[in-house]
DNA sequence: GTCTATATTTTGATAGAC
DNA sequence: GTCTATCAAAATATAGAC
């Protein structure tokens, strides 16, 4: 239920967008409720007036953009399109996420080094609606037998790494600019997308004939 | 050179290693000398003997880190096989410096993540070497007309993003491994490899045909 | 080189007036 | 809902004996 504010504007809706950008920035630990607050340009008390504590904002923030992000995968998925043109739209969804939620890749890069220690129950759900829609996908493509036998996580990361990857990375190349190994240019987010794309398509192709991909060849069996 | 210690071990070395331990799983902020002088069995003040502080501290984790994989990579990508090998044991050197580093990933992660505010002139040095290696085997491949063009800094992206992310999410797997919403048993080392070096030869092949790259033309069927 | 004790600062969090 | 003042607990760093 929301509360209706009186004079001045949501600060509650502020404290999230400058918590959101605190955190994708500096990290759990790197983040400072002070600056959480001034950013917000609201007094340190009503952080902890709106939000019980620094883990539950970090906690709300999590669910704001996973939630997002997964609302736009699922959105983009359910399509009648042949398997091709599904995951092409796939990748441009979560591509497109990171661009409407600036702070879901670093945020989601940082999740992954720290070992998912802040993840919670929702926020699980919400990877979990992503992959859903992945898996949905390739099981469509092996069914009318245009995409091969490839594990729904290893395509993820195939698609989603390099995604957030340079979506994160911006900051860094900006810093390197000068010093940069290789010419920026031509380096821009469409071309990232139709590299992942190309990759990702090609890398589902079926064996073809006979020899193709290697297989392990002998016990599928599992224990576990 | 090396000063030799006398009663007990290597205090030095063992505060490096636990260091590169706790930054790569909390993040420069979260992790704390407390921490870091106890996991390594040292007084706290000893490493204020051997580092000037903490930041000191990492940044001599991070050279370590980055200049072993640098080193790792460059002898991978130094042969005169031709570049479809070539670029596959780049990938390869890649996913074994994650094995013999097991802090690399994590903490190459959160650099990104961070904008590369701990990145100095040394560790830069050390990320142009592993670039420059892909570049010249890019280089090598056009000129043979076997691969396309292709900026370097999309297929390093491509290449490394889903190595480290698979590395480093590993914890989180282990997480949440009974609600996963896809069974792990399959989920290897040497399939994300496999797939990653398919994925990458694929999109640096050559736009085959007259035709430059370009989006899916409805579809290119194949009878037979 | 190693340790104890301590100084100093930062930071998350709250009490209580308005 | 908003603010001031303040506390208590970390956490970085150092002094100085051995």
């Amino acid at each position: 239920m929301v509360s209706q504010s009186s004079g001045g504007a949501d600060s509650r809706a502020r404290l999230l967008a400058a918590a959101a950008e605190e955190f994708a920035a500096l990290g759990y630990d790197g983040a400072k409720v002070d600056r959480i607050a001034a950013k917000a340009r609201v007094n340190k008390a009503m952080l902890y007036y709106h939000f019980t504590n620094k883990a539950a904002l970090y906690r709300e923030v999590l669910r704001g953009v996973f939630g997002a992000a997964a609302e736009a995968v699922e959105a983009a998925g359910r399509t009648d399109d042949p398997p091709e043109v599904r995951i092409r739209a796939f990748i441009t969804a979560i591509a497109d996420s990171a661009v409407s939620r600036p702070h879901f890749p670093a945020i989601w890069l940082r999740e992954m080094a720290e070992g998912g220690r802040h993840l919670d129950e929702p926020v699980v759900g919400q990877m979990r609606r992503i992959i859903d829609t992945l898996v949905s996908i390739l099981a469509a493509g092996r069914k009318t037998g245009r995409f091969g036998d490839v594990h729904p996580i290893v395509a993820q990361m195939g698609i989603v790494a390099p995604l957030l990857f340079f979506a994160a990375s911006a900051p860094v190349r900006e810093r390197l600019r000068d010093r940069a190994p290789v010419p920026l240019t031509g380096l821009t987010r469409e071309r990232v997308i139709e590299y992942v794309q190309t990759a990702t398509v090609a890398a589902l192709a079926p064996p073809r004939g006979g020899r193709k991909r290697v297989r392990p060849s002998t016990s599928r069996r599992r224990s576990s």
